[in-house]
RNA sequence: UGGGGCGUCGCCAAGCGGCAAGGCAGCGGGUUUUGAUCCCGCCAUUCGGAGGUUCGAAUCCUCCCGCCCCAGCCA
């Protein structure tokens, strides 16, 4: 899909494993808990898992860590199945979960068990805690650690037969409880958690917990390159013990490259439920959201995203991405793919009064890309001109219209202001203008060139449409840092408007993308545009070096 | 003051002992019926700091400084 590669530690890790004859093929996966919508840090993972097997010819498995049923559901899953497939991904084969190994889970932990590796615990959470000693101070055993196999056995059935009470025990593994890396402490396998899991139901009351499950789930499907964030280093040596311990499949191993972080948003489970259940967005997938759906609401396109992953790069430092970065991937893509279009945001109307009938005219729907062809527009003595546009008088840096000066009419003719209509509080409500003849195609025969272009819309035509014009969430550059969200909340992060629209843009579907010259790149909303309600949002406004010179 | 990581341009990031890629942002200039795009040019004698090894160090060694992660029966 993507054919250029920059070089980075996991690429370099890979081609070396082939060349090795350490692997003989790649096979990576993308292992989220359905606990929530995927966001932007999840498409980093994605592209890289995905991106991986695809450049080395492998593939990638698409798997659910669901072993807490407590916070998931199967809505999570549809999303974010529907997530990958929308950025352009195809899993290998059919999804996975690691609630279809729980019975293999069971028995590798009676194996544990049996080999003197892992005891039910009876220490209750806190004074686990307790027992667990500190970053600085060493761990004390428990008491039940000794307790003989046939107990251990007897009591880890009885917790999968329901018969103990939530955090009556848990079943531990027997490592080392003076271990500097904490996760060796004696770390937890299974806990009793009686509630039921959206894919197996009443079938379980013990779960395990991640650690004891997701290199076991690595090791059943094969993978030869388990790619996770830095946070999980320290778990490595444990995520090790067990694919030594324990009669696997395969032996995966485990890499770690640093999460991505951009600044101006927050990427962080509970921060974005926190925006949703506060009502400060819409949902999930509001458009202002970082979130996967939230972007692509916006207007964003899995080829940018892709893009935007690959040229951050991959490393394991570290780092807060500028957002204009992911803007500019964005622009990138839609200046492009984006056919052209014309809206006139703030409506002003003008009067052409020397138009005797309306014309109609071919404008090209790209500058730089024939193949999108032209469109038919029509002009007819009533347009609509952005208010922004006009000025009754202005110094020469202003390059569009103002009284008794002339600005090309984009597509069309060259035009100039004759005089303008003044409300009671002195605000221009029309203007008049009249065309230079002969400017179709060309410049005035008379040699005084049109200061610049502004777009227009014919206003027999052109039709209402909600303009819904978005902006950056937050106004600080660590969101997640503040100490009351309200704080740092941009409260004019949407504005809706009404403006008018060229005939055409009423009855795109839903997701049709388009650059409204001058102006920006818009999207037709994903739910609320209708044929003859159309509603816009703005994806990303044009780059922008003027406005702050003047 | 336990363990594990990371420090290369404002931001991201290549580089793996031979003399600092690229992208973003920024700044100049050109083209332009979008103040967009596109094009050209500028933008780290220097790689957290100090020593050392070497003909030669961002790359190797030592010490120091800074930042991140770990004490869930979350992932």
């Amino acid at each position: 899909m993507d054919t250029e590669h920059r070089s980075n530690f996991l690429r370099t890790q890979i081609q070396n494993d082939l060349n090795a004859g350490i692997v003989d093929r790649v096979v990576t996966r993308f292992p989220p808990e359905p606990n929530g919508y995927l966001h932007i840090g999840h498409a980093k993972s994605i592209t890289v898992n995905f991106g991986l097997a695809e450049q080395f010819g492998g593939v990638c498995n698409l798997r659910f860590d669901d072993t807490n049923p407590e916070k998931e559901s199967q809505r999570f899953i549809d999303a974010i199945k529907s997530d990958v497939s929308w950025l352009g991904y195809q899993w290998d084969g059919d999804v996975r979960y690691a609630s279809s190994y729980f019975q293999q889970f069971y028995e590798w932990a009676v194996h544990l068990i049996e080999s003197e590796k892992a005891y039910v615990c009876d220490l209750s959470a806190d004074e686990a805690r307790e027992y667990r000693g500190t970053l600085t101070t060493a761990g004390r055993d428990s008491p039940y650690r000794n307790r003989p196999i046939e107990e251990n056995l007897r009591l880890f059935e009885s917790m999968r037969a329901g018969e103990m009470e939530e955090g009556a025990c848990v079943l531990r593994a027997k490592i080392d409880m003076a271990s500097p890396n904490i996760n060796l402490r004696d770390p937890t396998l299974y806990r009793i958690r009686k509630v039921a899991h959206h894919q197996t139901g009443d079938d379980w009351v013990i779960y395990p917990t991640y650690d004891f499950a997701h290199g076991q789930e690595d090791a059943i499907e094969g993978i030869s390159h388990s790619i996770c964030t830095l946070e999980f280093e320290d778990h490595k040596p444990l995520y090790d013990w067990f694919i030594e311990n324990l009669p696997v499949p395969s032996r995966p191993r485990q890499f770690e490259f640093a999460r991505l972080n951009v600044n101006f948003t927050v990427t962080s489970k509970r921060k974005l439920k926190l925006l949703v259940d506060s009502g400060v967005v819409s949902g999930w997938d509001d458009p202002r959201m970082p979130t996967i759906a939230g972007m692509r609401r916006r207007g964003y396109t899995p080829t940018a995203l892709r893009h935007f992953c690959e040229e951050v790069g991959t490393s394991r430092s570290d780092g807060v991405v500028d957002v204009a970065m992911l803007e500019s991937a964005v622009r990138n893509d839609l200046n492009r793919q984006a056919p052209r279009a014309m809206a006139v945001l703030n409506p002003l109307a003008l009067e052409l009064t020397n138009l005797d009938d309306a014309e109609i005219l071919q404008i090209p729907n790209h500058p730089a890309d024939e193949i999108m062809g032209k469109r038919e527009v029509r002009l007819s003595p009533r347009i609509w001109i952005d208010r922004e546009d006009f000025r009754q008088e202005a110094n020469k840096k202003f390059k569009r219209l103002v009284l008794g000066k002339r600005v090309r009419l984009r597509g069309a003719y060259v035009i100039e202001a004759e005089r303008c209509e003044l409300d009671d509080q002195g605000e221009v409500i029309k203007v008049y203008a009249s065309i230079v003849p002969q400017t179709l195609g060309g410049d005035p025969d008379d040699g005084v060139k049109a200061k610049g272009v502004i777009h227009w819309v014919d206003a027999e035509t052109g039709v209402e449409a909600e303009i819904r014009s978005y902006d950056r969430l937050f106004t600080v550059e660590d969101p997640s840092r503040a100490d009351n969200f309200d704080d740092v909340i941009n409260p004019h992060s949407l504005l809706v408007t009404r403006g008018i629209v060229e005939m055409g843009l009423a009855s795109v579907q839903p997701e049709t993308r388009f650059q409204f010259e001058r102006e920006g790149y818009f999207v037709a909303d994903r739910y609320d545009h209708a044929a003859g309600a159309p509603v816009y949002n703005r994806v990303i406004g044009l780059r922008d070096t003027w406005t702050s010179h003047e």
